[in-house]
DNA sequence: CGATCCTTTGACCTCAATCAATCGCGGTGG
DNA sequence: CCACCGCGATTGATTGAGGTCAAAGGATCG
C-alpha cells in the first residue's frame, strides 16, 4: 500500500523532471485509480498479441517487455523497475507490439489506460511529460540497439550491469556499485542476445578480472571505472542525469 | 521545391494516420518555416555529441541514426526515409543521444525547433500526435533490439529488407518487392550489426535460395511470403498499416 | 585513364552456440 | 527428519556462424 504510491510518486517525478508538470497536474496524476497486485516470477503480465485496457507501474520487481518469436525464444527490449511506466506508449498508439513479464516476484499498480487517456487529453503538460517519457523510452532502446550490435559478450555485460545498476540506483533500490539484479541467468540472456551458458561464463570472465562479485542475485561491482571503460558505457548517454537530480 | 513540400506533407499526414489533427493544426505544420538542404553520401548531418537547434525531415535519399563507438565503429539505430522527421525527439527532451548521418545523396529540410516546440505548445492535439510518432519510433528500435539479438544473419536481413520494402512503398518510393535501397554493403553491415564481408555473403545466399535479387542498389523481392517467413516478419507489428492506409 | 570506392571471393580463426553432465539448493511429501 | 525432485548455476567438449585478413574485380568520377 504504502510502496504503491511512493512507485506512483517516483513515476511523477521523473514525468516532472522531464517536463514541467504544475501541482495540478501531479496531483491530477498521484489520484489515478489504482490497482495493486502482486505476481509470482516469470508470469506474463501482457501475453504476447493481447492488448490490455490499463497500463503497468512497476512498484517492485522487475517487469520485462519481449517479443517472442515464432520459435518459441524470447528477446527482451526492455526492463523497467520500480517507478517505470512499462507501456504508457500504449496509451498513444494501440500498436500491439510487445508483451510484457515479471522476472521474479513483482508488485505492479494497473493505471486505467482511459484515466490516463483522458488525463493527457485535458493537460497538454501531461501530453508533453508522456511524449518526453516515451523519447527516453527510445534513448534507452537505441542503446540496446548498440549493445546487441556492436558489443561482444563482456563487454555487452558490462554496459548491461553499469545500465542496471545506475537505474537501480536511481529507484532508490541501492547503489550502482551494490544492488539486486533479481533475474535468472536464462533470463539475462533473453536480454543480451546470449545463452544461459554464456551468460554464465561471461559473468565468471568478469569476476576473474575482479571487476564485480555476486551473491546469490546481489551483484557488486568492484571496479565501476574498469567495468565502465570495458562497457564504453555514457552515463550521460540518457536522460538518466536528469532524472537523478529529481529523485 | 516541389519534392520539400510533398515530403512535409507526407509528415503531416502519416501524423494525422496516427493521431487526429484538425484542418488548422495541419496547417500550422504545413506553414513551418523550412530550408531545403542537398547533402553528398557519408556526411554527418549531426555529428556525435553535437546539439542543433532544428530537426530533420528527409526529402529525398536515406538518413540514419547512429552511435559510435570509442574505437570508432557504428551502429545504426534507425533508417529515416522521405517523410520522416529524424530527430523530433529532440524537442521533447535535449538528450543527446544519437548522431544523424546520410547514407547515399539526400535532401533535407530542416526544421525549426523552436518552432516545432511552440507549435506543439500552442496545439495540444500536435503534441498528442508528436508523442503517438515517438511511441511508433520505438516500435521500430524494439523490432531492431529483436532483429539484432535473436536473429541470425540471413533472416535478421531477410527482416530488415522487409521493412525498408513496406517502408519504401509507404514513402511512395517504389513497391515492397521492387525498390531501391540506396546503401552500401558496408552501410547495412552497420544497420545489421554485420561485417561488409559477411553482408555480402548473406545476400548471396539468399540470391541462391532464389529470395531476391538485386541490380545495382535496386533490390527485387522474387517470394515475398518466403523472405517474411523466413525472416518472422509481422508486417503489422508496427504501426504501419494505419500509416499506409493514410497515404 | 588513373584514383577511389564498392563488391566479391578465398583462407583461416575466434567467439559464442550447442550438447551433455554435474552440482547445489530450496521445497515437498513420506 | 530425510529422501526426492526440479530449477538454476556451473563446467567441459565440440561445433559452427560469423569475423578477420587479404586480394582481385567492377564501377564511377574527376
Amino acid at each position: 500500500m504504502l510502496s504503491s504510491t511512493l512507485a506512483l510518486q517516483n513515476f511523477v517525478g521523473r514525468l516532472a523532471a522531464l517536463s514541467p508538470l504544475s501541482n495540478e497536474d501531479a496531483a491530477v496524476l498521484l489520484r489515478l485509480p489504482v490497482e495493486t497486485t502482486r505476481l509470482r516470477g516469470n508470469s506474463d503480465i501482457l501475453a504476447p498479441g493481447e492488448t490490455h485496457d490499463w497500463a503497468c507501474l512497476v512498484v517492485s520487481g522487475i517487469v520485462a517487455r519481449f517479443v517472442q518469436l515464432r520459435d518459441g525464444s524470447r528477446q527482451y527490449t526492455a526492463f523497467h523497475m520500480p517507478g517505470d511506466m512499462a507501456d504508457i506508449h500504449r496509451v498513444a498508439t494501440a500498436a500491439a507490439g510487445s508483451a510484457l513479464q515479471t522476472l521474479s516476484t513483482a508488485i505492479i499498480i494497473r493505471v486505467s489506460a482511459k484515466e490516463l487517456k483522458a488525463a493527457a487529453l485535458a493537460s497538454p503538460a501531461i501530453t508533453r511529460a508522456f511524449w518526453a517519457y516515451a523519447a527516453v523510452d527510445a534513448a534507452l532502446l537505441s542503446q540496446w540497439v548498440v549493445n546487441l550490435g556492436r558489443r561482444d559478450a563482456k563487454s555487452r555485460m558490462a554496459h548491461f550491469l553499469c545500465e542496471i545498476g545506475i537505474r537501480s540506483e536511481q529507484s532508490g533500490l541501492g547503489d550502482r556499485t551494490d544492488f539486486i539484479l533479481d533475474a535468472s541467468q536464462a533470463q539475462i540472456g533473453d536480454a543480451l542476445g546470449l545463452t544461459p551458458v554464456h551468460v554464465n561464463r561471461t559473468l565468471k570472465s568478469l569476476k576473474e578480472s575482479k571487476l564485480v562479485s555476486t551473491d546469490g542475485r546481489i551483484i557488486r561491482v568492484l571496479n565501476w571505472p574498469a567495468l565502465a571503460a570495458l562497457g564504453d558505457f555514457d552515463p550521460t548517454y540518457l536522460q538518466l542525469d536528469n532524472r537523478r537530480e529529481a529523485a
